[in-house]
DNA sequence: CCTGACTGTCACATCAGTGTCACATTCATC
DNA sequence: GATGAATGTGACACTGATGTGACAGTCAGG
C-alpha cells in the first residue's frame, strides 16, 4: 500500500550504479530508491558493462576504480555502442585519483564526483544531468512527430485524435518515446514493461506492438490510416520512426 | 456547521508545510489552519517529498535548511515530477542564508521569505502566490464541462440542475476538478478524501464512485441520463474527462 | 429509542486486457 | 525464386479489475 508514489510516477527513471565497495553501493542504491529511482546494481566492470547493454537505464553511475574493467573502460565502451553512447554517466573516483577529473570528462563521463560525497549529493548531480541531457524525462508530454503521449492523465493522441491504449500497450509507447529512434529487444521492452523476473513469452511482444500499431494508425473517420512510427527491425526489436524505409 | 465567513472558500485548500524548528513548525501550520487552510506538515525533507507526491498539495512551504535533504534539493525534485511540477513553492530561509534568495527562486520556488516573519505575513504571501498561480483555486466556483462546484456552499449542480451529494462523494469531486484530467489512484483518493492513515478498503473508493457517477449522471425528469464525466483508468484510477473515448 | 442520511463491506455480475496459438506474410540468403 | 526463420495478426479462453445492488453499522437530531 505504499508503492503508490514510485507506481505512480509516470515514468520510472532507471539509474545503473556500479562500485566494487559493497557498503557504498548499498548506502546510494538506497538513496536513489528512496527518490523514487528504479535502481540496478553492479559490483564490477563487466557486469556494469552487461547490466548496461541489458537494460539502457537512464543514467549510469560509474565507480572510478573496479575489478574486471575500470569506469574509465566501462565508460568507453558504453561511448563506443550505439545504443548506450548517449546515456549519460557520472564517475565516482576516490581521493587521490584526482587529477583525473579530465580523463573522466575526456572518456566521455558528463559529471566527475569525488569522495568522500553525501547520498544527498549524488542525488541531486543525477537530477541535474538528467535535466540536462534528457529534458523529455522531465516534461509531462512526450512527443513524436503527430504523436502526444500525457503521462499524467495517462492519454495519448494522434494528428489530435484521442487514442485508447491498454496499460500495456501505454507503458510501451511511453517507453519508445523517451528515445525515439532507440531500438528495443524484445527482452528489454519485457523487462521494462513487464517487469524484471516476469515470465511471458517472446511473442507476446510481438502481439502487443500489433494491437498498439493497430491503435495508433486506424483511424476512425474511414480517411486512410495514418502512418506506421513503428519501425520492426528484423532480428532485433523494435524502434519509433518516421518516414519508414519503405 | 455553517460558519459564514470569507474564508469559507478556502476550506479546500491544501497546504504543506516543512520545517525542522518544531515551534515554528506548529505556529505556522496553527496560523494556516485558523485561516480555512487544510495543512499537513513535515519535519525533514524526505518527508517534505514523500508527503507532497502522496498528497499532492495545492501549495507548498519548505524551509531552506531541513535534516536528510534541503528545501532546494525538495524543490529540484518536486520540479522534476509531472505530478507536482507545476505546485507553487514558498521557501523560507533564516536570515544569513540571503544571497541564496537568486538560487531559491531558480530552482523554481514562487516566493521567498527570509526569517523571521509574523505568520500573517506568511499567509498573505500563501494568498498572493495562490492567486498568481492557481485562479481557479481562489474562485467560487470550481467547473468542468457542464459541472460547477460551488466550495461555499458545499453544493453541485450540472447542466444547471442541483445535485445532491454526500460529504465523500463531495470531497472526490472538488478533488478531481482542482486538476481535471489527472489521474487519481484508489490511494491518493483515499489519502485526500478520507485522510492519511485511515484504513479502509480499496473497493470503498469504487462504491463511492459508483455512487457519485449517479448522482452526476441520472437526470431527474425522464430526459437520457448525462455523459460520464470521470473516466476510469483500468489499473490506476480515476480522472474527470470530457469525451470518452469509445 | 426512532429516523434518516451516510458509510464501509460483501457478493455477484461484467468486462477489458492479456497471453498463447495457429496460420498468414515477409525477409534474408542462397 | 526457393526455403527456413522471423514477424504480423485474428481468434479465443482466462483472469483480475471494476460496477453496483444489498445490507448492516454509525451517528446526529429529534
Amino acid at each position: 500500500m505504499n508503492f503508490v508514489n514510485i507506481e505512480q510516477r509516470l515514468m520510472t527513471i532507471r539509474v545503473l550504479i556500479a562500485d566494487d565497495e559493497q557498503n557504498q553501493l548499498e548506502l546510494l542504491s538506497f538513496n536513489l530508491t528512496q527518490n523514487g529511482y528504479s535502481v540496478t546494481t553492479a559490483s564490477d566492470g563487466q557486469e556494469a558493462l552487461d547490466r548496461a547493454e541489458e537494460l539502457l537505464p537512464d543514467i549510469i553511475i560509474l565507480d572510478w576504480m573496479m575489478p574486471r574493467m575500470s569506469g574509465i573502460d566501462v565508460c568507453r565502451h558504453l561511448r563506443a555502442m550505439p545504443e548506450t553512447k548517449d546515456i549519460p554517466i557520472i564517475m565516482l573516483s576516490a581521493r587521490g585519483e584526482e587529477g583525473d577529473r579530465t580523463l573522466g570528462l575526456d572518456v566521455g563521463a558528463d559529471d566527475y564526483m569525488t569522495k568522500p560525497f553525501s547520498p544527498r549529493e549524488l542525488v541531486a548531480r543525477v537530477r541535474a544531468v538528467l535535466r540536462r541531457s534528457r529534458p523529455s524525462l522531465m516534461s509531462d508530454v512526450l512527443e513524436f512527430e503527430d504523436l502526444k503521449l500525457f503521462p499524467a492523465s495517462k492519454t495519448v493522441e494522434r494528428d489530435g485524435e484521442a487514442i485508447a491504449l491498454g496499460p500495456k500497450e501505454f507503458k510501451i509507447l511511453s517507453l519508445l518515446l523517451e528515445r525515439p529512434g532507440q531500438v528495443y529487444s524484445r527482452n528489454q521492452l519485457l523487462d521494462h514493461v513487464w517487469g524484471h523476473g516476469v515470465y511471458v513469452e517472446d511473442r507476446t511482444v510481438d502481439v502487443h506492438l500489433s494491437r498498439l500499431r493497430k491503435a495508433l494508425n486506424t483511424r476512425k473517420g474511414r480517411g486512410a490510416d495514418r502512418p506506421d512510427l513503428i519501425r520492426t527491425v528484423r532480428g532485433s526489436g523494435y524502434a519509433l520512426m518516421a518516414n519508414q524505409p519503405q
